[in-house]
DNA sequence: AACTGATGCAACCGCTCATGC
DNA sequence: AGCATGAGCGGTTGCATCAGT
């Protein structure tokens, strides 16, 4: 049984342009498509050890993988290795944890610019931003945003709005400053030419031009017809630059210039 | 020293995606 | 085309540790 809807939502978009403003873009009409189905969970959760790893465990896993491999499939590997754990709970453990190639300890300041760029280009895509931080796992990632990097950044913001009365980033710290620094446009250029820049913005002209450049999150889709474009498309749409042609001939005010190559889009704003 | 709230991070959960039949 | 299954993802939770009182 599978069966899926659309939904309209009313909603608040966070915003931070470069001059470090938070903006709360409220009364946004986010288009999600919502899907329902059955879910078959992957074990019994009562046959299985749950929490933390042991020493042993480690070994054990580890051991096995070394001479045999993952085998290709998580869900037995369990029963193959001696574990009396999940399989997914083995996938973790290993590709988080135990991979040899994986790096511990705190991110470098360019491990930081680089997630910053790419969070600002695609979103809380872990996997895809970890994929360029060699060593690091999506969950590295996302526990370092969630815990350190966002905060860095609010509070960064926040000492600059407070110690200027204008765009320049005069802060009250060389670390702040530094930081600032990081979040100026810089050339680190995820994609090569052939895979294309993914970008996920379209301005919304009800905010205004101003959101356009720097770390704008707040976007909206704008014509009559957008409905139309957005029920033709799927969740997590990635259009093509023909894509954004014939977009932009539905919507004049979308200059599809601005955006080399692939638009990612979760959920689409409407503006009714 | 004892308590409490904050923090960091490993692990889990629920879901979608991809693939094969 | 539709279904079943395993892999992978992102959000959330639980718990150990830390810092402050």
């Amino acid at each position: 049984m599978l069966s899926s809807h659309f939904r309209f939502e009313e909603a608040t978009s966070l915003s931070l342009i470069s001059s470090g403003t938070l903006i709360f873009a409220k009364n946004f009409f986010i288009f999600t498509k919502l899907k329902i189905n059955c879910y078959t969970p992957c074990c019994d959760k009562t046959k299985v050890k749950r929490g933390p790893w042991s020493p042993e465990e480690d070994t054990t896993l580890k051991n096995y993988v070394e001479k045999n491999g993952t085998g290709g499939n998580w869900i037995t590997f369990p029963q193959k290795a001696g574990l009396k754990r999940c399989g997914k709970s083995c996938r973790l453990r290993w590709l988080n944890y135990l991979r040899p190639d994986i790096k511990h300890g705190g991110f470098t300041h360019e491990e930081d610019s680089i997630i910053l760029t790419l969070y600002h280009n695609i979103g809380s895509r872990w996997s895809i931003i970890a994929s360029h931080l060699p060593g690091r796992t999506d969950n590295d990632v996302k526990n370092y945003w969630n815990t350190k990097l966002k905060k860095k950044l609010l509070t960064s913001s926040t000492t600059s709005l407070t110690s200027s009365n204008n765009n320049n980033f005069r802060t009250t710290s060389a670390e702040d400053s530094d930081f600032y620094n990081m979040l100026m446009p810089y050339n680190y250029n995820p994609f090569s030419v052939d895979q294309e820049m993914m970008v996920n913005q379209i301005p919304n002209p009800e905010i205004g031009d101003e959101l356009i450049n720097g770390f704008n999150f707040g976007f909206g889709l704008i014509s009559q017809e957008a409905d139309d474009v957005v029920s033709s498309t799927t969740e997590r749409l990635l259009f093509n630059r023909d894509d954004l042609i014939e977009f932009q001939e539905i919507n004049p005010i979308f200059d599809y210039s601005k955006y080399s190559g692939l638009m990612a889009l979760d959920n689409i704003s409407y503006v009714p």
